[in-house]
DNA sequence: CCTGAAATACTTTTTCC
DNA sequence: GGAAAAAGTATTTCAGG
């Protein structure tokens, strides 16, 4: 699954539904000069090949009362991969839980998680992550404000490899 | 700016956009089970409040050749908020760098990065990172493998505001 | 591989109940 | 919140360069 072969508006199209995944074909075509026909053929196999993963709505976590963000760094006994299986299975449950990355370094397991409150942050910890088999050691830093946040991926990288 | 006042229905949208951002308001009326018009009245509304902030396509980083990912902590020199503001400044520019979150504890910033590989990472900091003022610390970690990758937010604590 | 045009099918929007 | 009508767009296909 290396990277295809992508020329130039193929590189628009993917930049363009970064900013605005709700763009019309017509609307799409339009910002990256082309006509509707050749556009969608386009972004139909854009979607096929599975570059483009999803589209998705991003809310605003404190609109919806989630005013703590935090970053939880967990690390698991070793006893084999059993326990590596059990907390990957737990983690896609918890909701809390946006994002969690096996890493290399002092830690396990870096997780980027969401809550109302520090009691909710706490009620986490205590109750799910510390009641966890095989976790060592739970580690947290907050998160002040956000530099930046986005999710769009950089694609110059690939500008060079064409014409 | 708290949680504002939210029922069922507009906690169903919410999931469902978050789920997919591209659906047509006449499909969106009918996975939340109701009728178009105030489905949209709704919907408009959301939007204007900023509860939902943007709607996007989230690209799949290997088929872009970005193999690498990486959390950069990034601890900067206290010489007031000199420093400060320019790395911040500077990081916004930087496309590598997704998301960047000012933070507690040990380090002060905490940077989620995408490369092509370790020689690009490597760039990434002898070139961008290190050479700017007032970076006093910087230390990696790679991403072994995404165990969840998530851009929902979780809306069930809300449910039990309502009725 | 793109353009353009034409037909078809949907969606949005509005008004009223 | 629902229904229906009207207007506006989008999608899709096809012929041609």
């Amino acid at each position: 699954m290396p990277a295809q072969h992508f020329d130039k508006t193929d590189l628009k199209i993917l930049a363009t539904l970064q900013r605005d995944g709700r763009l019309s074909n017509v609307e799409l075509a339009e910002t990256v000069a082309l006509s509707p026909s050749p556009c969608l053929r386009r972004l139909k196999q854009l979607e096929e090949s599975g570059v483009i993963r999803q589209y998705v709505a991003l809310l605003e976590p404190a609109r919806l009362g989630l005013g703590l963000q935090a970053f939880v760094r967990v690390s698991l006994e070793k006893r084999g991969t059993t326990y590596a299986k059990q907390f990957s299975e737990a983690v896609s449950h918890w909701q809390e839980v946006i994002n969690c990355f096996a890493m290399t370094g002092e830690m396990d397991y870096l997780l980027q998680v969401y809550f109302e409150d520090l009691e909710h942050f706490s009620r986490f910890v205590m109750d799910k992550l510390l009641q966890h088999p095989g976790v060592a050691d739970v580690k947290s830093s907050f998160v002040l404000h956000e530099v930046k946040r986005s999710t769009a991926l950089p694609l110059n990288h690939l500008e060079s490899i064409l014409s």
